[in-house]
This record gives structure tokens, sequence and C-alpha cells, in this order.
DNA sequence: CTTTCTGTTAGAAA
DNA sequence: ATTTCTAACAGAAA
């Protein structure tokens, strides 16, 4: 669920909120969630505060002061929220930590000042865990480009997408391109006018054009509208994204394409949903789906 | 009721 | 080395 832009905007809205707060209590309800020792994450993070908040792809790492991080990652279903329950200032936010379902909330960092930073996965495939200055660069290193960074450029796209496989499957493995998910590769794929399943070596040179600039311009619109809530997605004030009404082709089966008219399709490559206009999308076959 | 599907990805298998 | 498939989990949809 959370892909880069939705990653991006948690971190954006937690980034005022929880910087130079000591953590006074750290409370873990599900221990598989901590990828580290218990009692090692425990001290470490005790009377600790974060000092920054980064992003690479969809990880974040809450920045502690001498250069170790908290990883965080959401996989499918986590959230990260910051919730307000000193109840002092009058300004509630908009998502309780009551109108999520407790049993899915498995850690909680409370500061200072009574405020919480929550983290709630119902699928349990999240995860956080505290690494060091070379833990964090060697994962670092294991991402491909970043849509957003300044080596973004067409040169670099190229280089990273020439591999023997589906550009679906190259746009969603985040060794070679980070941050995209089931979303927006999908809204890629229909924006530059190429079957996804479409093998990565056979796009010419300008599909991987138009591929490199729309995947620009989608993400970085998304991010601005602080990502796509189809169901669960929240930013760290539990806010929904904005993104929704600007999908293309992604859960809109059946739905007319907004260009051409045709409906479209789902269809099934690299083991993945994928949504398609045949017409827009031509595949192999001319079109037809496969 | 059972089966299938879901926004991710590490790790196994090919 | 690279690419493909499956498992991890819970719940909604079919």
């Amino acid at each position: 669920m959370p892909e880069l832009p939705e990653v991006e905007s948690v971190r954006q809205s937690l980034l005022p909120k929880i910087l130079h707060k000591s953590i006074v209590n750290i409370q873990v309800t599900k221990k598989e969630i901590i990828r580290n020792d218990f009692n090692f994450f425990v001290t470490e993070l005790q009377g600790n505060e974060f000092v920054d908040i980064q992003r690479r792809g969809k990880l974040l790492f809450l920045q502690l002061p001498d250069e170790s991080a908290l990883a965080v990652h959401l996989k499918m279903t986590g959230k990260l929220l910051f919730e307000d329950t000193s109840g002092l200032y009058g300004g509630g936010h908009s998502l309780s930590r009551h109108s999520l379902d407790p049993k899915h909330t498995h850690v909680v960092f409370t500061f200072a000042d009574s405020t919480q930073l929550v983290f709630h996965d119902v699928r349990r495939f999240g995860f956080m865990r505290i690494i060091n200055a070379q833990e964090k660069e060697k994962i670092l290193l294991q991402y491909g480009v970043e849509p957003l960074a300044e080596n973004f450029t067409l040169e670099n796209f190229k280089k990273a997408i020439q591999r023997n496989t589906t550009i679906k499957s190259v746009l969603l493995n985040q060794k070679y391109i980070a941050g995209i998910g089931n979303i927006y590769a999908d809204e890629i794929c229909y924006a530059a006018g190429v079957y996804p399943a479409k093998n990565a070596k056979q796009l010419s040179e300008k599909e991987i054009k138009k591929l490199f600039q729309v995947t620009e311009e989608i993400i970085g619109k998304a991010v601005k509208l602080r990502g796509t809530t189809f169901q669960d997605y929240r930013d760290g004030l539990g806010r929904k994204g904005g993104y929704l009404p600007h999908l293309s082709v992604y859960k809109r089966t059946g739905k007319p394409c907004r260009q051409c008219g045709s409906l479209i399709q789902k269809i099934r490559v690299g083991g993945r949903g994928t949504h398609i206009c045949p017409t827009c999308q031509p595949g192999v076959d001319g079109g037809r789906g496969i």
C-alpha cells in the first residue's frame, strides 16, 4: 500500500511533530515487529530522541543523535501515526487512536510531552529495526535510482531498466528503481502508453523516454497530493491522500479509459494484478489482451 | 462456508 | 548472476 508518495507523506507529516522529544516510554505488544534483540531495542531508545526523518524508497529512517537510526518499513498495511493524547491544546487530530483497532497497535512510543508515535499494522508484515551508520549505508546501496532525486536522469533510468523481464516487474523491483509499487507501476505504464508485460529490453528509445518522464510527473504529483488512499492508507496525522481521483487505471477495471473510452482490463503480470487500457497500451497481440 | 485476492519483499527455487 | 515464485499475515471480496 504505502509506496514512495505515501511513505514520503508520512515522513513530511511526522517531521514537525516528533523531533527532539525525549522518549519516556516504549510499549510493545507484538515483539515480532522489532527486528532487534528486544532489550537492546528498549535500552537504545529509552530516553533517546529522534533528530531527523529520512526516506529511501519505501523505507523510513528515524534518525538518532549518534547516526544510528530506527528503520521502519510499513509493507502492506503498516501505519505510523502521531497521537496527541495530552488534550491540553485543544487541537485534536483527525484520527484518534480510538478509531484504530487496538489489537493491531503493536508499538507505542510516548514522548515527554505526552504525545505518542504509534505503529499499527493489520497484516504485521511491517517491521522496525535499529541500525548503525554502517548498516544504513549498506541498505542505501541496495536501492535503485530515486524518482525525485537529483540523479534521476534519463541516462540513469535507462541503465536501471535494461533487464530481461517485463517492464512492470522492473518498475516494481526496488533494487532498480526505488519506491514504486503496484499502483504507480500501473499508472506509469498507462501514462507512457506501454504494455506492462513488454520485455524491458525491447522498449524503444521513445518508450523509455516517455516512461522516464511520466515516472517523474506521476510520483511528483502524487507526493504533492500526499499519496493515494484506496482503503487504509493514512499519513502520520491520520489524513487520507488526495491522488485517488487522478488514478487512470489502477482499480478501474471495467470503467472507461479517460483517453479513449475502452474498458480498463485487469491482467496478470509477474504474478501481480495489473490494470491496462487495451487500446492505449497495445500488447503483443495488437491490444486484444492475452 | 471456502476460496481467492490484496498496496511488499526476503528468500528459496529455477 | 538473474529471474520467478512463494511465504509471511489478516481480512475483505467473491
